[in-house]
DNA sequence: TTACTTATAGTATTTTTTACTTTAAGTTTT
DNA sequence: AAAACTTAAAGTAAAAAATACTATAAGTAA
């Protein structure tokens, strides 16, 4: 069957073809973490419209790929990893919202541990660069909107599944998740408390190695066990952290 | 600036214009609740591919709207409803799952007092009718994909914002919201622990009313206040029903 | 050895949840 | 009109969880 045919029409006789005139895209909001503060990554555009703004990285999708594959593309572009943690959370299609063309983007957020990847430039930007998430700059297109979404979804989630765990190193001490918590949240919590409700949730696995080159009683480290949660979701078991 | 330019090039030097070739559509998964039932509302297609299937209702996106003007038209059409409470959930953008070309779609999830209208048919649809979300028939396209992803989605938010009451008549008693929870949840609430945990958030507002046409004591009557819910979140209550 | 810092265990109080009981208020039946 | 029945709605006691705080242990640095 090939579009040309019309042999499918929409409700007002229009030629089915006439609907394929949209352009996709991906952005994506890639958050890291780093001496307590919340960080995502943004791109200097090297192109107009908008060339030299800071933006989201993201890309036009091509036929062949689905939206996940391409936001893949862009986070291994920028950053040289592969397997990402990475959740689509909206589509955003104001129709004046790109200069050149009816675009419609769909939003993903991304989370990494930062200091396993030095930032890549490429033909769209001409630099990268960090940016607490409290002192962003202007942006390109409608990015402030899609960020400030993606900052709440992240704040909302993190809350409800245990994905913290990926904007640290894969060994942390139970007060480096503490203080994580508290830049994502906005708040602080009870040191007692805190490691008595995370223990209690078994979700840690306890190594038998503490930290080292500090200057005062080195803390366990512990790992994150997915399958555990696995297992405990499929259980009944609901994260929450208050 | 116009497209054929080829102003503005993608990584690839491939010509901006060559992007714009995909189809977007909106699929609707309208839920209501009747007689401790969870349903949701499929169309018979009348037009090929897939006539004669099950459907969700939606529609080809057209270049003057926005996904949400396009799911507030298919609903409207639909029902015969404005302002029907309704959020998107996902984009699934399979390369195959439209068999005429590519068309990426859009999710949205809709909730209706389901005796507040008739169902109305139109040229997409020859029929539409209430199904119980636990026997539901073959779909087409990949829409049991959409749909599973829609229940999942309404069962998660369900628990963590108050759209149940978006489901029921503006005045309903206790029991009513309570059989309406077990119904979506799919579990069982204590009636005196349930009145008082409801109660305790002062959401509701109890009318100086009583059921009436009951063959035992009428139960009082409540709405739902969603300005106190408004005023309470900024707070920083967070509603959760276990 | 002493001072200092942070880890980690423990405890006591308050609050919330859970499970269950009792009483009240209406309708229907006899 | 009384009795039986059904559901509403309030109350209560035990268990569990969250909270606030204290004490001790284990390391480093002076």
């Amino acid at each position: 069957m090939r579009l040309d045919e019309k042999f499918y029409l929409s409700e007002n006789n229009v030629p089915f073809k006439e609907f394929f005139n949209f352009g996709m895209s991906v952005d994506c909001i890639l958050f890291g973490y780093k001496n307590g503060e919340v960080r995502v990554l943004l791109i200097e555009r090297g192109a107009d419209p908008f060339k030299h703004f800071w933006a989201l990285p993201g890309d036009l999708v091509t036929a062949d790929l689905t939206l996940e594959d391409a936001a893949s593309n862009v986070l291994y572009r920028l950053t040289g990893l592969e397997n990402i943690f990475m959740e689509q959370f909206h589509a955003f299609s104001e129709v004046q919202r790109h200069p050149v063309g009816r675009v419609i983007t769909i939003g993903y957020y991304a989370l990494v541990r930062s200091e396993n990847h030095k930032p890549v430039a490429s033909a769209w930007a001409t630099e990268s660069k960090w940016f607490n998430i409290n002192k962003l700059p202007e942006l390109a297109f409608d990015h402030k909107e899609i960020l400030d979404l993606a900052i709440g979804t992240l704040k909302r989630k993190v809350r409800n599944e245990p994905i913290g765990f990926e904007l640290l190193p894969p060994k942390f001490t139970l007060l480096e998740l503490q203080k994580l918590y508290e830049a994502l949240l906005g708040y602080k919590f009870d040191k007692p408390n805190f490691r008595k409700k995370l223990l209690s949730m078994n979700l840690l696995v306890p190594l038998d190695e503490v930290q080292s080159n500090v200057s005062h009683r080195p803390a366990k480290l512990f790992k994150f066990d997915p399958d555990r949660y696995k297992t405990l979701k499929e259980e009944g078991f609901h994260f929450d952290l208050q």
